[in-house]
RNA sequence: GCCUCGGUAGCUCAAUGGUAGAGCAGUUGACUCUUAAUCAAUUGGUUCUAGGUUCAAGUCCUAGCCGGGGCACCA
């Protein structure tokens, strides 16, 4: 970026001003001993204690006077001539600092005309509270930590240009406070993920990210080469098939969480790289793994929203959806198809239900001409009812041959031993009894691999062969996750650097 | 890849085909408690790019670039 204009070029000049002063703008370190917007806070509490009628008790928070050492960005500037007022922002937040240029002497306040909006400064000074009740430091010396040679975006509308938002997103965690909430808690979610997996007595483990065969998925891989080795690898697409070799080597109950990259296209509910867990646990069922993910997404809520009610808003700050998860449903797939379809759905021919899902359910766009009767069923379900299950919902006993590579189900055989935890209108967390059979394992891929036999996955299936316990297996994506639970409507929103396309 | 909407000052947005403008920010000045500070003055533009139509294009046409939404792809 070569742009300069009169903005830029003003801060350079108070660069220069302070560099002619002697005064280095970038420091190496500066030790603060407090955080801006906790003791803001804390400063009110004591505030509020102190003018409470007696008995008051201990007293709470910070108390005026009590000296602090702070650091962060300048966000404000309310310039009154002899008194001067600044917002000094860090992570915690905001606190508002009092500086009087004449009682910092005449060095310091020349200093300080050469500050810019959004300069970075550390400042020791003692706590106030001003006449209008805003908890305040009154300044006693400043020093110039990190200068800003770009303005920042407006701070009254804040940054709303999308494209600027996800390829600059400093700018727009500057700018928008709900944005930088929104990614503080997708932290917390990903720490109490892996404090609710540790606390089962799960092992958290990393494995390759670049593999020869991208297994445990079906989908467009991403291809690269390695030089010393000589050959090509693929970014995985799935983390499956290594933490089963793990299941064989004894880790009984093992999770990851990871990127998994895969070569289709964007939307609002795909990124090209996305994050996913998932977990395993020996001698467990898809029932197990049930139990899991509503504790698990029970607890996130709780633990991180506060509540189970999950409320989504639009633009104007109207809830438009709330997302109740202290009832989860769970219902077979063929009840759910049959409550869209209509209760005689399969007991109609093959040709009657293509007709209907054609002609009365207009899903014609959906239907190629090849599809097999159960993809036509499958549309039904995946255009009609899975953008309906906004409530928690285990759908269960899905048809067999949709889901090749599950167990068949002992109760009925056409389906098999597999869920798919729906909120939000889309598939959030599936689950398996996973294949621990070698021989029905190697049919079922050899099948999917439709006789490319480089696709198989040989180190694999040797691995099964030396014997696998019985398990239940989950996935659940992380990004649709955290946009369930932060009321996000777009992907690229819980996404700190979402993909776009380079620049030319 | 297809359809559709959009791109104007640092930010948020205006501008019947007829001199590109406002608010905020910035700059200068005033003010010893302001907080979207206030008041006065003021700077700032390759209107995404390249062509075209026209006496005249931010505006109309063509192509392209980037972004949003939708579709397709996607266990």
């Amino acid at each position: 970026m070569e742009d300069t204009n009169s903005l830029i070029e003003q801060r350079r000049q108070n660069l220069a001003g302070l560099n002619a002063r002697g005064v280095n703008p970038f420091m190496n370190a500066f030790s603060p001993d407090a955080q801006c917007g906790t003791v803001r806070t804390e400063l009110a509490r004591w505030a509020e204690w102190n003018k409470s009628v007696e008995p008051k008790g201990e007293p709470v928070g910070l108390a005026e006077g009590t000296r602090v050492r702070l650091a962060g960005r300048i966000t404000a500037h309310r310039d009154m001539g002899k008194s001067q007022f600044l917002d000094l922002r860090d992570v915690s937040g905001r606190i508002q600092l009092w500086i009087q240029p004449k009682v910092l002497g005449e060095e310091a306040a020349e200093i300080f005309k050469l500050l810019d909006l959004a300069d970075f400064i550390g400042i020791e000074g003692t706590l106030f509270i001003t006449r209008m009740g805003e908890p305040s430091v009154k300044v006693e010396s400043f020093t110039p930590l990190g200068k800003s040679l770009r303005p920042p975006p407006g701070k009254w509308h804040g940054l709303e240009d999308t494209e600027i938002r996800y390829r600059q997103r400093y700018l727009d965690l500057i700018a928008n406070e709900p944005v930088k909430e929104v990614f503080l808690k997708r932290s917390q979610i990903l720490k109490e993920i892996r404090s609710f997996f540790h606390l089962r007595g799960y092992v958290e483990v990393e494995t390759p990210m670049m593999q020869a065969i991208p297994g445990g998925a079906a989908a467009q891989p991403f291809k690269t080469f390695h030089n010393a080795l000589g050959c090509e690898f693929y970014m995985r697409i799935a983390l499956e098939l290594y933490l089963k070799r793990l299941l064989v080597g004894g880790v009984d109950k093992v999770f990851e969480i990871g990127r998994n990259f895969r070569n289709e296209g964007l939307s609002r509910r795909h990124n090209p790289e996305f994050t996913m867990l998932e977990a395993y646990e020996a001698y467990g069922d898809y029932a197990t793994m049930m139990e899991t993910v509503e504790s698990l997404i029970r607890h996130l809520a709780l633990s991180v929203v506060g509540t189970l009610k999950i409320e989504h808003r639009n633009a104007d700050g109207d809830i438009f959806k709330t997302i109740d998860l202290s009832h989860w449903r769970r219902a077979r797939y063929k009840d759910l198809v049959r409550e869209k379809a209509g209760d005689d759905w399969f007991q109609v021919s093959p040709e009657e239900r293509r007709r209907r899902a054609v002609e009365d359910l207009k899903l014609s766009g959906d239907i190629a001409a090849g599809y097999e009767d159960f993809e036509v069923t499958a549309a039904v379900f995946e255009k009609l009812v899975e953008p309906t299950l906004i409530q928690p919902t285990f759908v269960t006993h899905l048809p067999k041959q949709l889901v090749p590579l599950a167990k068949i189900s002992a109760e009925d055989p056409t389906t098999v031993e597999v869920f798919e935890c729906c909120i939000n209108g889309q598939e959030i967390a599936p689950g398996y009894t996973e294949q621990n059979d070698p021989i029905a394992q190697r049919e079922a891929l050899e099948h999917q691999a439709g006789g490319e036999q480089q696709k198989l996955d040989e180190d694999f299936l040797v691995a099964l062969e030396h014997g696998m316990p019985p398990a239940g297996g989950i996935g659940i994506g992380i990004d649709r996750l955290c946009m369930m639970l932060l009321g996000q409507e777009s992907i690229r929103d819980v996404i700190l650097f979402p993909q776009l396309k380079p620049k030319a």
